[in-house]
DNA sequence: GCAATGACGCTCT
DNA sequence: CAGAGCGCCATTG
């Protein structure tokens, strides 16, 4: 593993839970997108969706875990966009070979993930 | 230890 | 499909 452990925040709360998350956004297969709640449970945290988000907002920008593919049950693109991280999503879906329209919607029907391995 | 917050999920309208 | 309301739980102040 990579020293992902760089995550300033998460790193010194020691929880498993972060490691655990970004273990299993960094399963997920280029061209696909995955949900909060399917994360969380991936991850063994069923329920913690919630928490799933606030892994991801302490991610590193040294981190290699494809966070942009991790989106919200309802297939949207829903971030604090403090930075424009949001923007920064969008591009990186759709340079995946994702397709995203201008309100940031994602097709889970075509992209979402499904565990085939 | 309590109160407030948040990149969520689900149901109803 | 879009919007609003309620519930879940860990992190932070």
């Amino acid at each position: 593993m990579r020293m992902s452990r760089t995550a300033g925040t998460a790193k010194k709360s020691g929880s498993g839970l972060f490691l655990a998350i970004y273990r299993a956004v960094r399963r997920i297969p280029a061209g696909c997108v995955s949900t909060y709640g399917a994360i969380a449970r991936l991850s063994g945290h069923p329920g913690l969706a919630r928490q799933v988000g606030y892994a991801l907002a302490a991610l590193p920008h040294t981190s290699t875990v494809p966070w942009h593919r991790v989106i919200n049950a309802q297939g949207r693109i829903t971030l604090s966009d403090a930075n424009g991280a949001a923007t920064t999503q969008r591009l990186r879906l759709l340079a995946e070979g994702i397709a995203v329209d201008g309100s940031g919607r994602v097709s889970l029907r075509e992209f979402g993930w499904k565990i085939t391995e």
